[in-house]
DNA sequence: AGCCACGTACAG
DNA sequence: CTGTACGTGGCT
């Protein structure tokens, strides 16, 4: 198969999970989409939480008996729900809650500054630097990494976007994200959940689309 | 809706 | 600084 000498090799850019953030933490590492409880989902959850899709585009979204309960997790844990942007109703103070029993602080979730541990994606869309600003937030939004055009490696080389890469700026149409692709009206949700026990740290990845998605797509990701 | 061009965020 | 690529707006 012969591809145009325009054509390259994509740079492999892992997901964007948080655990790239943890210093020394992150021996468990996988790669790719392996999820793991891959026979949860959320149509699971939302039936046996009474939760609905309404419910949670109405309040926000209430941490405090959602991911932590669905997992079942040991007491202790930390519950992060990362911002969306389309006007969906999730303050950006929701960006960083807790529900723990140990009633300790936790700084907020920057990506300007943040400095060591705090598990903060860079996949994190409408996140207006420093968690304030009421305007629209300017930052890019990045590839999933993990859809299969994200994991195509070769620009075609005869799309538009190949063709115009100088005046584009354009990725390769076969290369660009499902997810950047779907932004108009499409909701962004990022949970993290931090287990934290006695002998284990074990970081979790709760990454769903939309809420329309959620029936069907939700991936729970153990990183 | 797709193409195109431009501005610019972001990473190296 | 440079290259890549996202966001957006105009055009067809």
């Amino acid at each position: 198969m012969n591809f145009p000498q325009s054509a390259k090799l994509a740079r492999i850019t892992p997901p964007m999970f948080p655990g790239g953030r943890l210093g020394g933490q992150e021996t468990h590492h996988h790669h790719g989409n392996n999820n793991f409880l891959s026979s949860y989902t959320a149509t699971d959850h939302m039936t046996k939480q009474g939760h609905t899709h309404q419910d949670m585009l109405t309040n926000g979204v209430n941490m405090s008996n959602f991911p932590a309960g669905m997992l079942g997790l040991p007491p202790g844990v930390i519950v992060m729900a990362m911002g969306s942007h389309n006007g969906v109703n999730i303050p950006d103070s929701s960006h960083f809650q807790m529900a723990t029993n140990h009633n300790q602080m936790l700084s907020d979730c920057h990506h300007a500054n943040q400095t060591t541990s705090s598990p903060c994606p860079s996949t994190s869309p409408g996140m207006t630097s420093g968690g304030q600003g009421s305007g629209a937030s300017k930052r890019k939004r990045k590839r999933c990494g993990v859809c299969a055009p994200c994991r195509r490696l070769i620009n075609c080389g005869v799309c538009s976007a190949c063709r115009n890469r100088k005046t584009g700026h354009q990725i390769c149409k076969f290369r660009k994200c499902d997810e950047l692709k779907k932004k108009a009206g499409s909701v962004q949700l990022e949970f993290f959940v931090v287990v934290h026990s006695p002998q284990t740290i074990a970081w979790y990845f709760f990454h769903c689309n939309s809420y329309s998605k959620l029936d069907t797509a939700v991936r729970l990701t153990r990183i």
